[in-house]
DNA sequence: CGTGCTTTTGAAAATCATCAAGTATAGTGG
DNA sequence: CCACTATACTTGATGATTTTCAAAAGCACG
């Protein structure tokens, strides 16, 4: 199977940007419809098999990129080889966050990863000609930062009974608002495409912990687990009281 | 003593700004100085004592916030009291990142603590007709992000022991890069403003483990610790390779 | 229907937290 | 200036959550 397959879009005809799902939700969604030509000459289409890298610590920065499908993991890794997953991103996300023009995270395909890849400087010219484009970024990285405060909050200070039920509402309701309404009776269903390892690598436990964990928490009644790539929260507002900590 | 004393810094006359040291270290150093009256116009200036908060997380976020001299910790609270220290934020550093205008994290002063404080909306008006205030307000958030990163590493995967480390290497690189050169020997002198207690809070561990392991590390000859509010690092590049995990 | 990898489960060990004194430090008032 | 009190920090003993080590069970792939 052919991975990591590159298309200049213009070549491929039709304007890519104009018909991206993943518009409305990115940052993309500053550049007005008439603009979008542009927008669409700078992009390149990337397609990634699960674990395959696409940026790498320590790299210099020359792109940046625009999930359009799939899901990325971004991580830290130590010289022992201890990781930790700095988190997962999705459809609409933004990545290739940088200090000093060199990237501060790797990130890896989760599952089959769809994405948008723009060189650095010719997105920051655009940038230039539209401002609204920088205000989008601006409060997309301000929501990211209040977010990495969420789980610096989770691991600092959280259990890993209160980490297992956290990460799964915030999956919840990631998944939640774009799909299924709270379903029949108030059960929730989460999609996880990433493996245990991950999650232990992102909640900052073991993989043992989570699978005991989540073990203990299918006992209770809180959730189901049809498969290993998916959970049913079953009470989605005790997990919600766990995850804060009150139960 | 009076704490929090308001000052509107128009009517006390001289321009604030112009001679601001911090502002060469703020986002501020993105104005010209030909410029610097309409920012010095938004700007009231603040001290604070030590313990005093100014911002309270889920408030309605109505200000900016700009460091001109001490520290503040900003953090966050699970319902039970536990608590978890975000950053410490000292000269220049820009404040008050909220998503969907409220405030993430609470803030308080750590020492004695002097902030500009701005108005959103008009800070906002101020950056449309300054592109490079928004450019280098990106960057600023963005350099937080990557900080952020590091912060999920350590608490994700380090040790106490490479927490500590961790800790006293990078108050060394802020404070080294400023003022003295590595010294004499190696030695290299951090301040540490903040109590026990904020350390611990920090570094996700209690008290006594941030007490015990300073010993531990004080004992084996790598620190010393004059007294409470500051510590000499012996070998810094011995912690440094504990900080990654490497000893 | 094996084979290999991921996940789950179990038992032992370790790090860090909790509980409980003791010691230093700082601030206050005599 | 010194004693006194309150607070912060350190040190010690015990305990609990989580990790580590080890093996069984489940799943996916050929």
């Amino acid at each position: 199977m052919v991975a990591s397959l590159y298309r200049l879009h213009p070549a491929l005809g039709a304007e890519p940007c104009v018909s991206c799902d993943a518009r409305p939700l990115s940052v993309c969604g500053a550049i007005a419809p008439r603009d979008l030509q542009r927008l669409a000459e700078l992009a390149v289409v990337r397609v990634l098999d699960p674990g395959q890298g696409f940026v790498a610590e320590g790299d210099p920065a020359e792109h940046f990129f625009n999930i359009t499908g799939g899901m990325a993991k971004l991580f830290k890794l130590l010289p022992d080889g201890r990781r930790q997953i700095t988190g997962f991103a999705s459809e609409g996300q933004f990545l290739g966050i940088a200090a000093d023009g060199v990237h501060v995270c790797s990130a890896e395909a989760v599952d089959r990863l769809h994405l948008c890849q723009f060189s650095r400087p010719k997105l920051r010219r655009l940038m230039e000609d539209f401002p609204a484009l920088e205000k989008r970024l601006l409060d997309a990285a301000w929501s990211e930062l209040g977010a990495a405060q969420e789980q610096i909050l989770l691991l600092g200070r959280k259990t890993a009974r209160e980490r297992l039920a956290s990460f799964l509402v915030a999956l919840g309701r990631r998944s939640g608002c774009a799909s299924r309404p709270p379903a029949p009776d108030g059960t929730l269903r989460v999609a996880l495409p990433m493996s245990r390892q991950d999650i232990a690598d992102y909640l900052g436990l073991t993989i043992e912990t989570v699978s005991r964990t989540l073990t203990r928490l299918r006992q209770e009644g809180l959730i189901t687990v049809p498969d290993l790539s998916a959970v049913l929260l079953r009470e989605p507002a005790r997990l919600r009281r766990i995850a804060e900590g009150l139960a």
